[in-house]
DNA sequence: ATTCTAACA
DNA sequence: TGTTAGAA
């Protein structure tokens, strides 16, 4: 129970996390912004990362690889500030379900966006090539 | 040397 | 998203 305290540790400057996850500066403060992450701060305003901040923009990374924009992450993955797990093995759990949950969700989405053409009203969660053969407007 | 914010030929 | 200017 005290390892999550160490997981929520601030640690390392944006240059590191930049090396850890391939992301730049740019988009490390850009999904700051929109609460995907919340690194704490240096006296000097600077940020400080922990291991969950990584580990979040690692998994941001590989939905963005993914084809998934801003708005799709932002339903896929839990908003932080929230779900501070504490380590015990119910957590654990429901903390793997969750991933789980989350992850037949953005199947589904994906399969969504692929099959419904175009829905006025509606913008689409996922960008690049497939986004391109659906364009919804 | 690094990082921060704000802004855009 | 990239990039850059000017400040910390």
């Amino acid at each position: 129970m005290g390892d999550e305290i160490r997981r929520n540790m601030a640690l390392f400057p944006i240059g590191i996390v930049m090396k850890l996850t391939d992301l730049t500066a740019r988009q490390i403060r850009y999904y700051e912004q929109h609460e995907l992450i919340q690194p704490a701060r240096t006296d000097g305003n600077q940020r400080l990362f922990s291991f969950n901040d990584v580990e979040r923009l690692m998994e941001i990374k590989s939905l963005i690889e993914k084809g998934v924009n801003i708005a799709g992450i932002k339903q896929v993955m839990n908003p932080v500030g929230q779900d501070e797990n504490d380590g015990t093995i119910i957590n654990e759990m429901s903390e793997v379900k969750r991933r789980e949950m989350t992850d037949s969700q953005l199947h589904r989405m994906l399969k969504q966006q692929l099959m419904t053409g175009k829905r006025p009203g509606q913008v689409s969660l996922i960008q690049g090539e497939l986004s391109r053969f659906f364009k919804n407007k």
